[in-house]
DNA sequence: CTGAAAGCGCTTACAG
DNA sequence: CTGAAAGCGCTTACAG
């Protein structure tokens, strides 16, 4: 029932059988164009009689590499629908390139030295892996630790908490560009007193912040201070943000959420202090995250290229090991306005 | 920048610069017991000094075995937290036994024949994997693609649509148990006009309403027909069903769904018809999802042990690998109630 | 275009 | 307790 009893037939029974070499044999399956026509046709024919499999776990000593990447989610004690897709596309990416993708998660906190940061096992053995996915909420402190695994790596940018610019071996979102385009759509509904709800002590809520700030001011309003401490939770964040909205009396016809967390608690919030959505205030979110479309109503929110982000991970770090060497620019990509049911037009 | 410049050092290097045979060294890291103190001591100074890690690849090769297992996680477009812990889960036993998980995942409809149903290349290669845990959403019509890998496998039963009964190299929750207890809190609080939401051509609402019948039947009071179709998602099957017993004027003080989701669903319904969470209504879920907590008010539900699924799936798989024997019996684990905010004593 | 042989870096009988 | 040697199943210069 489904477990191995025979050996598993070799390379070398194939090339017996089919009356050649067992570099032929190796050849007609990894450099066809070197071998003629008439010998590929018989080792095809002993393959297919023999049933025979290439073992990789050979293939790949003999190779020098270990045809296999780690991802490493940090510090995400469940996973958000978000980074579930991220290690979606990264798998999808890696099955295309043949290359498979190892699955390691670790917890640290970000005021913890290096040397006490734990790392799975697997990261520590040697031949194992080719090179890691740095996925998940990171922070500067696990740099070292990771350099010191002496392979090339690719961080998830966009959830990089460190002080300073763009890393090269990187890939972002254009966060930036998904705030303008949010702030633009309020805007363009007609929108002038628009709320922003996020922490800017944590990068992505930021330079969210920073796209929104820009599209006011190029439409000659200031932008207002950006609100919320996510100390407790990106959910309470919105909550709290939107009560003290409501119980300062701002006014506000439309608030930004620097993610559909937040802006599903200020959702929540409104409710209870009677104010509709989007008749009242208009909400757009970020993330597109799952709560987005779970919302009532169906959140307006700026898309992150999830499964992109896992793929574009996994190219970068593919490219990394083939050149041995890090690329010039971090990959950034596109985020993209998806329009729901929670923007309208402010009352007149 | 992290890249790997110089060679690693050997098993051979080690053993030269110990004075001993390559032999000695293996022993010393595998079987010290087998080795005397003083060798130990010498070759683990050498193997301090030079910086030896062992090469995995080689190991592997060498012992006849990947001592890796595959993930692979099926029909689930994007993972839901429940998936994600579960994954969670086994990857942490898997490092806790110095086996790593790869991750792979696969789409396929219940009604297409195996021939049909495309696998990731992982699977396919030989000697990368020494069995596989099967989770997400299965039919039975994945098996023989399964079983013709030759490898041993555990799958998630919770979620595997058959016919029949229980398979036992699989790993269930105890779902009848479940809504048993979820049943037994309801009629505890004082309700007995309970209405059930789930779709039972899905075995995992069926089971959950097995429990929550039996409980019903124990207490006197006949089981209600479940309600809902699972069609168009949980969250909607949740949301009609609602609207079903509202528009119907079912005489109703309390529900139990058949999952968080669909929980979520029906409150949200139960809302714009303005009755009230748990002043006029009492709801249970099941899973204890993410939406769980989210939820307003917080749902009572039951709690699917995720990480441990995924650890025992693991377990099982280990001890299959190494008895070269399928199990007597599948593992059932035990669901939990937890109480939250959604339920309360029925009005006078 | 093809084959014999060395080699990838370990482990494991086998002999002592 | 220890070492020399064979072997795990491939790939890849090297020579032809």
């Amino acid at each position: 029932l489904g477990l191995i009893d025979n050996r598993p037939v070799t390379i070398r029974e194939v090339a017996a059988d089919a009356g050649v070499g067992t570099a032929t044999v190796s050849r007609a399956l990894n450099e066809p164009w070197r071998v003629s026509p008439d010998t590929i046709e018989r080792v095809k024919a002993s393959i297919g009689k023999l049933g025979y499999k290439p073992n990789f776990r050979a293939r790949l000593l003999a190779r020098g590499n270990s045809g296999t990447v780690c991802f490493l989610l940090s510090n995400r004690p469940f996973i958000h629908s978000v980074h579930g897709q991220i290690l979606q596309g990264a798998a999808s990416e890696a099955d295309l390139l043949g290359v498979q993708i190892v699955y390691a998660s670790c917890t640290y906190s970000a005021d913890v030295k290096p040397s006490q940061i734990k790392m799975p096992q697997i990261l520590a053995a040697r031949g194992l892996i080719d090179g890691v996915i740095v996925a998940g909420t990171n922070y500067p402190n696990l740099i070292p630790v990771i350099e010191e695994l002496e392979l090339p790596y690719v961080i998830f940018g966009t959830n990089y908490c460190d002080g300073s610019g763009r890393l090269p071996n990187a890939v972002y979102v254009d966060e930036q560009e998904g705030g303008y385009q949010a702030a633009r759509h309020l805007l363009g509904l007609g929108h002038t007193k628009i709320a922003f709800i996020g922490d800017v002590s944590l990068p992505w809520y930021a330079h969210r912040y920073q796209g929104f700030a820009l599209a006011m001011s190029e439409a000659g309003i200031g932008a207002p201070k950006p609100i919320g401490s996510a100390a407790d939770g990106a959910v309470e964040m919105g909550v709290r943000a939107a009560r003290q909205l409501c119980e300062s009396k701002t006014d506000f016809t439309a608030i930004f959420a620097g993610g559909d967390r937040a802006a599903y608690g200020a959702m929540r919030m409104l409710r209870k202090w009677g104010v509709s959505v989007p008749d009242d205030v208009s909400i757009v979110g970020f993330d597109d995250d799952e709560v987005a479309s779970m919302a009532e109503p169906p959140l307006t929110t700026v898309r992150v290229p999830t499964e992109e982000i896992g793929a574009r991970c996994v190219l970068m770090l593919n490219d990394m090991i083939r050149a041995g060497a890090v690329p010039e620019e971090p990959a950034v990509l596109p985020a993209e306005l998806v329009v729901r049911a929670s923007t309208a037009a402010p009352k007149k």
